[in-house]
DNA sequence: GCAAGGTC
């Protein structure tokens, strides 16, 4: 029996190569210089094996000819227009090396991710190698991670590809298609006729939408704030530390503040009465600093984001990049738990050369080690990201995405931070206040993440029953403050949380929002926060004008759609306009803009002001 | 000139 074994990707169908020949494999080129294929008998199931692969996707969709013009057609008709499915250009040699493998086997199994996209791909395999061969048999072998009972479990029990899976996948790449299309040619269309200063495509995407609808409500609520007094009362002392000298504790209120001026005047002077505070209790409690769950890849874009100042793209790329030299596991993963299996101790012993870290990773292998935490996230394809090899000559920012990740694995492998947290309890007055003071004995892991902040402040010590003349108890004023505009982090994390975009994609959606200017970048103190423009915010008004919610519920779905577009797109060229005036009449906009411009380094041309920020309001 | 999802 021959079997032709197709992975997803070239580095799946060599790791399984290696692992169901035992290395004992010979390779043999194909039409496509990234993928090989591998030959060799498997005994275990009596078979000669070919092991290949496609390169995600075999196939692209889009609309005939006659759809495809923007002019050719009303952009509504796109929603029954036909769909093409085809071989892309730089598919057909892998297309081809298909057909030919096929014909020669007697079973084509499927060894794609095992994931809903994966069953597509496989999906895809499946019709290539059928039409080659009609009676082929179709199998799907089923891996969860590449280790070697798995995978031999996985090429001695093949079961079924799940055709509803790889049908609701191909439902999707159809609607995006319809609904991208149709609506970005309409929009456009309407926006460029009906306001002179809009160039160029106004995209529309069932994830660039929600990706913008973020920013915009963070900016909404950012303008909509007002502040609101409270007050409350500061009590500190200052005393004698062991080791400080003097410092000042501060003794926090109970009730933290009040809204009620009078209320907390009354209170103040209740306490003024008889200011002395008497110690009620201290308690010092053990306490720990959790080591960071094993990274994913929105993680590793969060933090690449917050903690190296890279865009959350920038870092995905650099990370495939190493990943394609053999330094870096697969970047694209859900899953933030190792495989109980998983060898942890060859991949430290490769990092005990480092000049930096070394040292460190001798500590883990001389008991330092502890298990990585477990996540609550598998995707059944993937190990969590690590360093795979050490690498000493990297630079600039491929050296800071190498050095967090294989931080990050090294902290994974050691121990949570220790230390002990006393609190102290004081009434004064008749008020409950307390201090916290906090202590670091074992700082672990945190000795090679300086990522993570975790900084004792110690109290002095305190009897229970002692009493005290507070140095300083005073009624004091506070407003509440702003919310910040959203940062690149905030958004991959509320992208995630919602199921906008994969793992994969998510970077590359807010990407775009930026490049089709709905979103700016604007510096405050060195942390980049991402604003809507003028047309971003119209937009997103416009869509909420349309009550598409409502409509998409009721029968006769399309009339309704495409009569609420019109009154919608119709509402969204007033907003538009309406900010583009508010724009151009904003007192001392220039000069704001004039620093955005610097601060994103580039420039906007003049004409594009609707995708400026939005004016004084 | 449109989308989002794979991957190189």
């Amino acid at each position: 029996m021959r079997v032709l074994c197709v992975a997803e990707k070239p580095s799946i169908s060599k790791a399984i190569s290696q692992i169901l020949s035992g290395g004992q494999f010979a390779v043999r080129s194909t039409p496509s210089k990234f993928i090989k294929n591998y030959d060799f008998d498997y005994p275990q199931t009596n078979a000669q094996y070919t092991v290949t692969c496609v390169s995600g996707h075999l196939t692209s969709h889009d609309f005939p000819e006659t759809h495809r013009k923007w002019h050719s057609c009303d952009p509504f008709s796109l929603f029954d227009a036909p769909v093409e499915t085809y071989i892309s250009k730089d598919s057909k040699d892998i297309e081809t090396n298909l057909t030919r493998e096929a014909r020669r086997a007697d079973m084509l199994m499927i060894w794609t991710d095992c994931d809903r996209e994966g069953e597509h791909i496989g999906s895809e395999v499946k019709r290539v190698c059928r039409k080659a061969k009609p009676n082929i048999i179709v199998k799907r072998a089923r891996f969860s991670a590449i280790i070697a009972q798995q995978i031999h479990n996985a090429a001695q029990h093949p079961v079924e590809l799940d055709q509803a899976q790889a049908d609701a996948v191909e439902a999707r790449i159809v609607l995006d298609l319809r609904i991208g299309a149709a609506f970005t040619r309409m929009q456009t269309k309407t926006l460029q006729d009906n306001i002179g200063q809009v160039e160029g495509v106004i995209s529309y995407g069932p994830c660039q939408f929600p990706t913008l609808g973020f920013v915009v409500q963070r900016y909404v609520q950012v303008k909509n704030f007002v502040p609101e007094s409270f007050w409350y009362i500061f009590l500190s002392l200052s005393r004698p530390n062991s080791s400080q000298g003097n410092v000042e504790t501060e003794f926090k209120w109970r009730r933290v503040h009040l809204f009620d001026y009078d209320a907390a005047v009354v209170i103040y002077e209740h306490v003024m009465a008889t200011p002395t505070a008497r110690v009620t209790k201290v308690v010092e409690t053990n306490t720990k600093k959790w080591k960071p769950l094993p990274l994913t890849t929105v993680e590793l874009q969060k933090a690449g984001s917050r903690f190296l100042k890279l865009a959350p793209k920038a870092v995905l790329d650099i990370a495939e990049k190493l990943y394609n030299q053999g330094f870096l596991s697969y970047p694209r993963t859900e899953t933030d738990q190792f495989d109980p299996q998983f060898d942890f101790m060859t991949l430290i012993e490769k990092q005990t050369v480092d000049p930096a870290w070394g040292a460190f990773a001798q500590g883990l292998q001389q008991g330092g080690f502890g298990t990585p935490r477990r996540g609550k996230n598998n995707d059944k394809a993937h190990p969590p990201i690590h360093p795979t090899a050490h690498v000493a000559n990297l630079h600039g920012n491929e050296k800071k995405v190498y050095d967090f990740i294989t931080r990050r694995f090294l902290a994974c492998c050691s121990k949570d931070a220790e230390g002990s947290m006393t609190t102290v309890d004081v009434i004064c007055g008749g008020e409950a206040f307390y201090a916290t003071g906090l202590v670091v004995h074992q700082k672990n892991y945190l000795l090679v993440y300086p990522f993570d902040k975790w900084t004792g402040n110690q109290v002095p010590v305190f009897a229970e029953g002692e009493e005290f003349q507070p140095s300083v108890c005073e009624f004091r004023e506070g407003t509440t403050t702003s919310p910040k505009y959203l940062t690149e982090a905030d958004l991959v994390t509320l992208m995630d949380k919602n199921g906008i975009g994969t793992d994969a994609t998510i970077a590359q959606h807010i990407e775009t929002v930026i490049n089709r200017e709905y979103v700016l970048e604007e510096y405050e103190g060195g942390t980049k926060y991402l604003m809507p423009s003028t047309l971003g915010i119209g937009l997103i008004e416009g869509y909420g004008e349309m009550g598409l919610e409502k409509s998409l519920s009721k029968p006769h779905l399309r009339r309704e759609v495409r009569s609420c577009l019109r009154v919608g797109l119709v509402k969204m060229v007033a907003v538009v306009d309406k900010a583009v005036d508010r724009t151009e009449h904003g007192a001392g906009l220039q000069r704001d803009e004039d620093q955005a411009r610097h601060a994103c380094g580039k420039h906007r041309p003049v004409s594009r002001d609707v995708r400026a920020r939005p004016g004084a309001v």
